[in-house]
DNA sequence: TTCACACTTCGACGGTAGACGAAGCATCCG
DNA sequence: CGGATGCTTCGTCTACCGTCGAAGTGTGAA
């Protein structure tokens, strides 16, 4: 018996190699161009507009014109969410990616998802916060604990504004890469926010890794390491 | 740059109709064989071998072989989930089933979401558990309170063997009929069997549907409802 | 042993969707 | 203005994949 909202066109829109290279390009938070967005996919702009066009019809991506450049992004953390959990499925089922690019060490080390850090550093940034009582995590359940309302106010960190977004304030996110799990949510957000203006790390401009100075991650280590 | 686990060959393999009929079909929990899975779909018992083959190979599903029987089920509760935040999008980008099956409302009211209760009466649940304190949320974070640990033994349920389980003892799940949270994880597959244990309701043979008794649905309400 | 049933494999067909070249609009820049 | 750049539309080609009929394997029932 059929019931439910068909699963199948969007699916059908990640599920071609073209699209999905885009998708997971769009993934790294920032809105692209058409044209980057067909050299991350190796097509030409002709296919590029037909997928992207696709793409917004189903409801995946969002563009917005900008002179004659065309500037498009995931339509929302939903979407952000879906596609990595499929990427949780696919790396359980052994779906790695065949030729692993460049700049793959990086990307393990430390990434954006989305708009939170990922990767080796997400996961000791995780367990970091929780060894100093800050968070508390049950399973996929996560909380500010009551010395984290003071500990994070401390850090730049306003809580009160983060509560009033829509979207949870802090969620877990299950790596890919390290098979466990790392801070997602507003506050995981706001926390990479910090790093970018600490001058900790910035992002590279090629791919979704963030990329720490040797001065910024020891000072990342020295607060949240054991 | 190319990074990450390659989502295009999982989703390629939602993407096809008769296949994302199969694995909705298998969203229901229960183990099906590859005639009934044939059905589900409407496609002949060649193409459907065709394809379990192929859900098998991308490692969506498992199958087990039974005397001249071969029962699919999904791989696990991660693709459960996958394929739930899917119809999350799906449900918001306005890709309704064209043909809503007669079961539909049936559906709507409650029904199965892999292993826990969905749909009005799983988002009541989800309320009147919080209206009672029993648990505690914010965001797409769920807690038990200390109240719950005193409540939830009551009901005949024991926290310390949920807790073994490697599965998160509770979560929220989106609905997509609801666009309103409901309790998953470990918590909220035990509630859902402590409902067919009371003989509230029991599991309709050819849908998600869970068809409560007029006895049950009032004890339901007097339990949960306002 | 013989038939019935569940499922798989093989082969052929057909529709669809992705690919690009060429041409057409817009927009910015000198 | 005129040329360059970014993007879209059109038309065409090709390759792939889902589909089913027919035949094959294996299991259970009579």
């Amino acid at each position: 018996m059929k019931d439910g909202p068909s699963l199948a066109p969007i699916a059908a829109l990640a599920g071609d190699p073209a699209r999905a290279n885009m998708l997971t390009a769009l993934l790294s938070g920032k809105a692209l161009t058409a044209t980057e967005l067909a050299n991350e996919a190796g097509i030409t702009a002709q296919t590029a507009s037909s997928h992207l066009s696709k793409l917004e019809g189903g409801g995946l991506i969002a563009g917005v014109k900008q002179g004659r450049h065309r500037y498009f992004r995931l339509s929302g953390s939903d979407v952000a969410d879906m596609l990595e959990k499929m990427m949780g499925v696919a790396a359980r089922a052994g779906h790695l990616r065949t030729r692993p690019g460049p700049s793959d060490p990086q990307v393990r080390k430390a990434r954006v998802c989305y708009d939170h850090l990922a990767g080796e550093m997400g996961v000791e940034m995780f367990d970091g916060l929780s060894r100093l009582g800050v968070i508390a995590s049950r399973g996929d359940d996560v909380k500010i604990t009551r010395k984290g309302e003071a500990f994070f106010p401390k850090m730049g960190i306003d809580l009160s504004v983060l509560a009033q977004s829509r979207r949870p304030l802090c969620k877990s996110c299950l790596d890919w890469s390290q098979r466990r799990s790392h801070l997602a949510g507003s506050l995981g957000a706001a926390l990479l926010d910090r790093i970018y203006d600490e001058g900790w790390a910035m992002r590279d401009r090629k791919s979704r890794a963030v990329l720490f100075s040797r001065s910024g991650e020891s000072k990342f280590r020295s607060m949240f390491a054991a």
